[in-house]
DNA sequence: ACCATATTTCCACTATCATCGAACTATTTT
DNA sequence: AAAATAGTTCGATGATAGTGGAAATATGGT
């Protein structure tokens, strides 16, 4: 992952919105969480929760699957976890000094 | 750290600029670089970085320190790393489940 | 006091983002 | 085929953010 990369994945989780949707997302694992259970929980006007949907989306830190008329929002860990690595390895401290 | 502070702490550093910032602060540790340093080597407009530097700083993520005419822009790992600790809590998965 | 250096603040402009009701599309049920 | 359910896209609007030149501030040197 290079920083331009990194740097379009956190813009998104740096809205509030969009990270709790995000964390939302994490607890429930790899089965995903339909768009209007998370509409429910966490109490977003449907147009305004898609737009932040899509902006996860778009930058693959999420994935949509449709089983009938239910949007399953399903966390892509691995995205998740190579951001987490770019920031370890560029932006933390090295202790060994 | 709660989701709102962690999310505006990503949302400055999901700029490729500030996060060239912060990842070039990193580098040099604790003592810091001075402005001018980081404009020449990022290549950024004086006033667009000093900008770009105060959103860091809004957030906690750098702190400046004068020395006679140079402002040092030093990293704030205590913040990094309470962000880093929340989304590891927050929004990794749990790989024991 | 004056000049040079380092950086910020002011200002104006453009661009992107956030929000949400209404209309639309997709799918299932009856 | 109509109605119900799930979600998206459209469209409009207000709010923030990004950018950078010019002017201002801060400090140190002569």
């Amino acid at each position: 992952m290079d920083l331009d990369t990194c740097a379009k994945a956190l813009k998104e989780l740096g809205h509030p919105s969009r990270l709790g949707i995000y964390k939302r997302l994490v607890r429930s694992g790899h089965q995903g969480v339909p768009v209007g259970a998370l509409q429910k929980e966490l109490d977003i006007p449907g147009s305004t929760l898609s737009h932040h949907i899509s902006a996860l989306v778009s930058v693959g830190l999420v994935k949509q699957k449709r089983d009938g008329r239910t949007l399953y929002c399903i966390p892509q860990f691995a995205t998740f976890n190579e951001v987490m690595g770019f920031l370890s390895e560029e932006c933390c401290a090295d202790e060994s000094t």
